[in-house]
DNA sequence: ACCCTCTCGGAAAACGATTTCCGACAGAGA
DNA sequence: TCTCTGTCGGAAATCGTTTTCCGAGAGGGT
């Protein structure tokens, strides 16, 4: 390995001159700096991270977490979050949780293992995430993306999904459809608990009326699963609301094999709007996250965790015309996330910062596609599919 | 930050005594041991992989770099190769390459910089990534992973893909599917280049007609643009054979919304087997490759370099029961790579270790489903999404 | 001429682990 | 009893940087 001390002796001067030509830490005589230079290409040299990192106590690395690298919500999360962190001149080290909490806190750990000096982490399940991240949380900056994990001292820039599940229904209403199905995923996660719960409030509000929740998880196979229950139970609703979009994949899948008609007989509806969304037939009506609203967010509050103010959440700004949700973001529901953590078992998570995290929530789009009756807005097609 | 030398002082002991406890490097007293453990425990010691990756030279982690973790094929193949590094205690940093050959060397130069100790590269470029490659396996134990660089000194595990377009052409040809149409990308990497030169080959061997080939990029877009230009053209082919799942997709999307009966008209294949496959409509007849094969054979050459010996390739062994391909995997074709090699600037690239690199290939399988006639086989239908 | 302030290079002390080396002690064999 | 071997703990060197700290020399003001 050619080291520091080579480029120094090539170039006849001290180590130290050597580190503060390369980093730019003080002024150095040009001739020398010169010498330095020309020493290093010649060798080639590059710093060595561990020995870089070890002395300063910064990485310039921060780590993410997600529940299921396949899962293209979260692909594009990463993307975005990878370019934005790229450009200030840091590196993600990427942890796959394999949908495991367990998994996942070993990620964590080797994450810290490795002096991160941030992390960014979408929690897989609301309370057997929160141990791990709490202790994550007082070792290094920790932010919540997307989702949050009960008792977790850590900020969290997340959708506004109560506003996303009303507008769906609205949309459903709207049509003339009053009978729905709610398809998602058990409230393992702060995502799967929120969109549950605002679809009760939906169904309430707008008088319609609703089967009783068919709760799994974010598949395919569960949107199959339930959805081939529908059919065989025989009691086919107006509508199927799924809590994501790969679960209305599988629900749209089994509807159009068992020969019923969508949308005429039944509209679906997904949750996520993955670029595969507008490559079915019919195409997959649902809810875009501005997604990279929420990686600025997020990768800004692990920045600088000084600019405490939470920075007016911007609403949806790209949604290339669909009608976009009427509501501007709430900063509010820093009272739901603590509801949330009321929940959990107060002994067991040690609150460890009571700053009162913040919490910064963005408005979601509606985006009308054709598995929803072309009876008001215009179907939208081939938008922006980035995969 | 909680250093080995306090569990040392609460233990009573040097620092050398808790290293020798916690790495096992050395027998030691049992109560000293115990003592050690306990003051770990207590303190909630772990060891620092900076540090002792400075000092041992090596760091038990792998660098993977991807062109696009937004690809499913991809993501899946990240996920094999995790699940089995994890499971021999190794850590996988993952870069996304970006579709981008100047980001693909600036990922594996960061990883470089952190002394992983191995990398597995699914190069971007066949050409444009050969040099940060070369340079890369200079430093450490590089294998290539689906698709090989010109020119760079590794070993590389992929897929006989000439087996695999060719069992494509056979099937659709047994249909009675003589007029092709290829769509597929343009020869930037090793898989497109192979593809394309296979589906010539197979189509002068089988007497059918061809189209001029479509090349473009392995996206949906693309799939979209070139199948909007052949309805457009007016000319429709009896089949489209795309080079890859996501091309495929885009085709059929837009012969359905075009009103163009698929199979009927013109039958659909890809390549792939990608999980969304299984869910459109018709359902996507395609091309498996082995990838927990792949991921085992990358990993196994990544860790022991030693045992040299090719190990028999494995042929493709859990497909269901589709049609597996008659052919079992060729260890041959170290011919076929090194013509990559040789079309490359050789002044360029300095060919460091002239030991022969090993190609391994396995073999594909073909997985028919709706989008070709059902003539023969029965298609098969919602496997194993994994998504 | 004298002193004071800057500027800038090098020696050396960290950072937190691992590993050699050394010395102490125990037990065995003669 | 004396030596010889073997086991095991601790001191210290080391991995490759960064960052004090120190000292030398230049230049300016009185």
């Amino acid at each position: 390995m050619v080291t520091m001390r080579d480029v120094a002796e090539l170039a006849g001067v001290s180590v130290a001159t050597v580190s503060r030509v390369l980093s730019g830490a003080r002024q150095v005589n040009g001739e020398l700096a010169e010498r330095v230079r020309d020493a290093q290409e010649q060798l080639g040299y590059r710093t060595n991270l561990l020995a870089s990192g070890l002395r300063r106590q910064r990485t310039d690395t921060v780590g993410m977490v997600v529940p299921q690298v396949g899962n293209p919500y979260f692909s594009a999360l990463m993307e975005a979050v990878g370019r934005r962190l790229q450009r200030v001149g840091k590196t993600v080290l990427l942890v796959d949780a394999e949908d495991d909490p367990a998994a996942e806190a070993d990620g964590i750990h080797r994450l810290l293992d490795r002096s991160i000096d941030g992390l960014l982490a979408v929690p897989v399940d609301e309370r057997a995430s929160s141990a791990a991240l709490t202790e994550a949380a007082a070792h290094v900056h920790l932010v919540q993306l997307d989702r949050a994990a009960a008792g977790v001292p850590a900020d969290l820039v997340a959708v506004d999904h109560r506003a996303g599940i009303r507008a769906v229904v609205d949309h459903l209403v709207g049509l003339e459809r009053r009978e729905l199905a709610f398809v998602s995923a058990g409230p393992r996660d702060s995502t799967a608990r929120e969109r549950a719960k605002a679809f009760d409030e939906a169904v309430a509000a707008t008088g319609c009326t609703a089967q009783p929740s068919r709760l799994g998880a974010y598949t395919v196979e569960w949107g199959r699963a339930a959805a081939t229950a529908l059919v065989d139970g025989g009691r086919l609703p107006a509508a199927v609301v799924c809590g994501n979009d790969l679960i209305a994949l599988g629900v749209l899948a089994v509807l159009v094999e068992a020969g019923v008609q969508v949308p005429e007989r039944v509209a679906v509806t997904g949750y996520d709007d993955i670029g595969f969304a507008t490559l079915t037939r019919p195409t997959l009506t649902t809810v875009r996250q501005p997604i990279d609203e929420l990686a600025a967010a997020a990768v800004g509050r692990l920045l600088h965790a000084s600019s405490a103010e939470p920075a007016v959440p911007a609403v949806a700004t790209d949604a290339p015309d669909p009608a976009v949700l009427a509501g501007v973001a709430s900063p509010v529901d820093a009272a739901g996330a603590v509801d949330a953590a009321g929940a959990v078992d107060a002994a067991d998570v040690p609150v460890a910062a009571q700053d009162a995290p913040t919490v910064q929530r963005f408005a979601p789009a509606l985006i009308v596609r054709d598995s929803t009756p072309v009876g008001g807005p215009v179907a939208q097609r081939g938008d922006e599919v980035s995969l």
